[in-house]
RNA sequence: UGGGGAGUCGACAAGUGGUAAGUCAGCGGUCUUUGGAACCGCCUAUCGGAGGUUCGAAUCCUCCCUCCCCAGCCA
């Protein structure tokens, strides 16, 4: 190896791993870096997976490396098919391509005859101890744990023991194969762990060919190392399973070992990433599934309408440190909305409809407005939208009686329809019974045509209608955060996080949406002008389209009512 | 009480001995046919604490405090 001579470059902003890593290719460590993701195919992917995909795969690219797709499918009884065909499609969306896509169980075979060799190494034994004398046996945290009255049997028996073991002689959980390292030492990993279980149990994808299986400590080491994986990265959980990761390849006098480096994994507010408790709240029906779009997972990012640019830039903001943090869901919504501000066409939909009538617009007669799409992106071009004497707009957007510093429509007040007319309110209708709003008689000012001479008035506000006759019923569903707590886990006494689940995490509503928006295409989206992104979901149908409210507008009026209210 | 980690603005997060980046959130304002976007300010962090080394420390040393992870034949 040569001598530097020259000082490292300076790379201010990289994380740790991305140093690491520069560190090794410049000192000549490795003449390329070889990732992996490795997720158990035992559940979807969350947007803590994100992160871990993008630090792999985005590691490797940027360094002109590879990076593998492996499913880590070491136990049969959790995992399943559904789960590798639904992780594969998430990263593939996420914008992921992999170098190679294994398995840990393509490895079984090998993974095999490198446990045999550990046994005639003397670091591997067979033992006779159940999984409740192994309990008994380890000790505790303060206590080291005492030997296996196995542990020294002879090396041939244990041999024997272990063919006999896949030959399916013994019952399950009759017998294991443990490392042999060290049962005083501090780190628990390190008290002969075990290294292969029996378990008579079909495999998703070896079947039945296999009646023991490799634990994850063993069978990770050794896969990463069979692949050339440069730099393992893991979460932190793993950090003091790093000497056993070690182990494995030392016992084995494996050459150019891969590297396991650990980083915090993510948490973010209002929001659970734990797998089980996922697959609870879809077992269970509180989600409709594991694409529901309240869901944290990629499949249900997707559905809510969330962009793999937006998903990306998020795992770029965040970081990557070795810290547990929280971070603040805002940011992920905020990447959405810079993301889809860009790119997202304009619309008109209204929500809560009230019914507008334009007393002084000829009966019968209609208009064709020209109608920007996307403001921030010129070529995105116009369309026209139809404008007639009777139309919709948001019950939010009138007031009998405004409070103050409100812009839009009440009683003798004038505002401005987008693209189109301005209009003043001259009489509100009620139901005689109820005393409810049901329509809102207005004057329209001929002049104010948009883009006419009339037009250029000054006007407070400026609202989003739909043409009565024209629009198209769309439903509208409306997600709030799952859970009411930053920290769901957080419950009281005697209770779980189940108690903070939000009730009105899902409002549905019956709207109306301009008739350009009838038949977009599922996964399509849209901002609805003042009120937020919307994506076309996959219920939607031609002339009856769907859409989930992706994220919501920045809203400063709410916030000025909320301080009025307030004071 | 064992071992392994971590503590920099409300939240993320740079900084690697030379006198505390940036982003999100929040606040105020400009502009505006989306109370959107954009833009401009503010957010006055002495860096968990106490000592010490040094001309000089968030960065080095010592002690202490707090938080997280580990006792699956789960990953």
């Amino acid at each position: 190896m040569e001598e530097k001579t020259t000082p490292a470059p300076e790379t201010p902003g990289k994380d740790f791993i991305r140093e690491i890593v520069e560190d090794d290719l410049r000192s000549g460590r490795h003449q390329a870096v070889a990732t992996r993701f490795p997720p158990e195919p035992n559940g979807y992917l969350h947007i803590g997976h994100a992160k871990s995909i993008c630090l792999n795969f985005g590691v490797a690219k940027e360094y002109g490396g590879t990076c593998n797709l492996r499913f880590d499918d070491t136990n049969p009884l959790k995992e399943d098919v559904e789960y590798v065909d639904a992780i594969e499609a998430d990263v593939r969306w996420l914008g992921f391509e992999w170098h190679g896509m294994y398995y840990a169980s393509d490895y079984f075979g090998r993974l095999y005859d490198f446990a045999e060799e550990l046994i005639r190494r003397g670091k591997a034994f067979v033992c006779d101890l159940t999984a409740d004398e192994v309990r008994a046996t380890r000790g505790t945290l303060t206590e080291s744990g005492r030997n296996s009255p196995y542990r020294d049997r002879p090396t041939e028996e244990s041999l024997d023991l272990f063919r006999r073991m896949r030959a399916g002689e013994f019952a399950d959980g009759s017998r294991t194969l443990r490392a042999r390292i060290d049962m005083a030492s501090p780190n628990i990993n390190l008290r002969d762990p075990a290294l292969y279980r029996i378990r008579k149990a079909t495999h998703h994808r070896t079947g039945d060919a296999w009646c023991i299986y490799p634990m994850y400590d063993y069978a990770h080491a050794l896969s990463d190392w069979i692949e050339g994986i440069t730099h393992s990265l893991c979460t932190l959980e793993f950090e003091d399973h790093r000497p056993l990761y070690d182990w494995c390849l030392i016992a084995l006098d494996l050459p150019n070992r891969p590297r396991q480096i650990e980083f915090a994994r993510l948490n973010v507010t209002y929001t659970l990433l734990s797998k089980r408790k996922l697959l609870q709240l879809v077992t269970g029906g509180l989600v409709k599934g594991w694409d529901d779009p309240r869901m944290p997972t990629i499949a249900g990012l997707r559905r809510r309408g969330f962009t793999p640019e937006a998903i990306r830039d998020f795992a770029d903001r965040i970081g990557v440190a070795k810290r547990d943090s929280l971070v603040d869901v805002a940011l992920l919504e905020h990447c959405l909305r810079e993301d889809l501000n860009r790119r997202a066409p304009r619309g008109m939909a209204v929500l809560d409809p009230l019914k507008v009538v334009l007393t002084n617009w000829p009966e019968g007669t209609v208009d064709e407005l020209e109608a920007v799409n996307n403001p921030e992106s010129p070529s995105a071009g116009t369309r026209r939208v139809t404008f007639s004497r009777e139309l919709y707009i948001e019950k939010d957007d009138f007031r009998e009686v405004p409070p103050p510093k409100y812009h839009r429509l009440s009683p003798g007040q004038e505002v401005r329809l987008r693209w189109g007319f301005i209009i003043r309110c001259e009489e509100v209708v009620k139901d005689p019974s109820t005393g409810e709003i049901v329509e809102i008689r207005c004057s329209y000012d001929p002049t104010s045509r948009s883009g006419g001479e009339g037009a250029a008035r000054k006007v407070k506000g400026t609202i989003h209608w739909v043409s009565a006759a024209h629009a198209v019923p769309a439903e509208v569903r409306l997600y709030d955060r799952l859970f009411t707590k930053e920290l769901p886990d957080d419950a009281p006494e005697g209770k779980d996080w189940l108690c903070n689940l939000n009730p009105d995490s899902l409002e549905v509503k019956a709207g109306f949406v301009e008739p350009t928006l009838s038949n977009a295409a599922a996964g399509a989206f849209f901002q609805f002008e003042r009120l937020g992104y919307f994506s076309v979901d996959t219920d939607s149908r031609p002339g009856r389209p769907v859409f989930n409210r992706s994220v919501g507008l920045r809203d400063s009026w709410a916030k000025i009512e909320k301080k009025g209210r307030g004071a």
